[in-house]
DNA sequence: CTCATTTTGTTGGAGAGACAACATAATTTT
DNA sequence: AAAATTATGTTGTCTCTCCAACAAAATGAG
């Protein structure tokens, strides 16, 4: 396991590595394994264990009855995924966690780091106020993609989208880490219309892009 | 104030009505009168205190730089309201918190909350425990709010956000908190278009309203 | 390298919703 | 009660996006 990565996470901030290694015993984690494409949390299910990535990649989508998905959010390594279903008592997940790649997932019992020997550990409490600005950081994240996908055009949330991705690098160019057919999906767009426009843009001098990298820009 | 309201909030739900109202003190807690219209949380602006609204009506809500509005949530008296952006050090608020009525809000210093007297007083872990739930809860809010705009008609959102409400209150006939107005700017849409296409469910047999009365005709 | 597969870009037609302008109903004010 | 204001419903035009079908490029496998 990787016990580098877990103590740098956002969830065991401040812990030492040896502390942490040690509470994750009295956590109850479990380390599993998913192949790419593999469902790690089912729509509609109870949520057991929150999940820490350990390397891979998540993605956290949405079917809708006519099979449409729609892409809430990314996870990359060291993030926490389904913690705020696991720490709201009987709710079930609206959401699939699926591995985009293959992946290595820690599950973490959250009702064990809420109410297990919560001050007899010194660092228990700290645990708790990261997995709170966790679930508080996930809460900002949601609001993004919600600023994203207000505007009526398309273009209104691919500039949406890469400003606020410009300003979160402190770059003008940067890659993003959606597929066209995944930045469709995150937008909630469609992908051919996405492309079209993706290219009017450039067009139009707003934007470059070749694959992936994208570069804004400003003349204003 | 009201401590009675107070006592039977998600925040301080578990914790005795003396107790709370001891607490408050700690928590460097400020009562607050908004007319309706007042901005208590201005976009763009770092947020020094969560807000637990103990009267009137709030409504979450974002401009964009167009002027179209989107309403993010909708808060009633007893719930917590920008405790995420002040749970993340340094995060500015990405949304408006604006009264939709005359309000009265208790404002409560999260960093209090975290850190002052953690073991000391008995209830202090209560209190970070409800308030986890509570920003998870919003979390699963603002998720539901995601699923209700990703259907790319008019009707499907409508029927996404009826169903929803009508499975939370367990009834097929309730009253929406939103006026025509507001739940377009909920689901993003145009608020004629939306006048339009209820009465075109109401006319396929779908649905039933008067004003902001409505009732789920199923018949599959 | 070649072929198969996946990803991305292009186009045209059909449809849905935005937008504006107005009509009607409901609510509030005086 | 009348007038003013606000909320809701109606209509037609025009734009934008979806959708489907295809073309081209990139990636992977043998």
């Amino acid at each position: 396991m990787n016990d580098k990565l877990i103590a740098q996470s956002d969830l065991f901030r401040g812990i030492s590595p040896e502390e942490a290694a040690a509470m994750l015993h009295c956590l109850q984690a479990v380390e599993r394994r998913y192949p790419k494409g593999a469902l790690i949390c089912r729509q509609g299910e109870a949520v057991p264990a929150a999940g820490l990535l350990l390397s891979g990649e998540v993605h956290i989508v949405q079917d809708d009855l006519w099979g449409n998905q729609s892409i809430f959010s990314r996870i990359g390594p060291g993030e926490l995924f389904s913690e705020a279903y696991a720490a709201v008592p009987g709710a079930v997940s609206l959401v699939n966690a699926v591995a985009a790649q293959e992946s290595s997932v820690l599950l973490l019992s959250v009702s064990r780091i809420l109410h297990i020997c919560p001050s007899a550990c010194a660092f228990h409490a700290q645990l708790i106020r990261n997995l709170l600005a966790c679930v508080a950081q996930k809460n900002l994240r949601l609001a993004q993609k919600i600023t994203h996908t207000a505007p009526k055009t398309i273009r209104g949330r691919v500039l949406s989208y890469l400003s606020a991705e410009s300003i979160r690098r402190g770059k003008r160019s940067f890659q993003i880490p959606f597929s066209r057919q995944q930045l469709a999906d995150y937008l909630c767009v469609e992908r051919s219309a996405l492309s079209a426009e993706l290219g009017k843009m450039q067009r139009d001098g707003l934007i470059e892009f070749r694959k992936n990298a994208f570069s804004l820009k400003t003349q204003e």
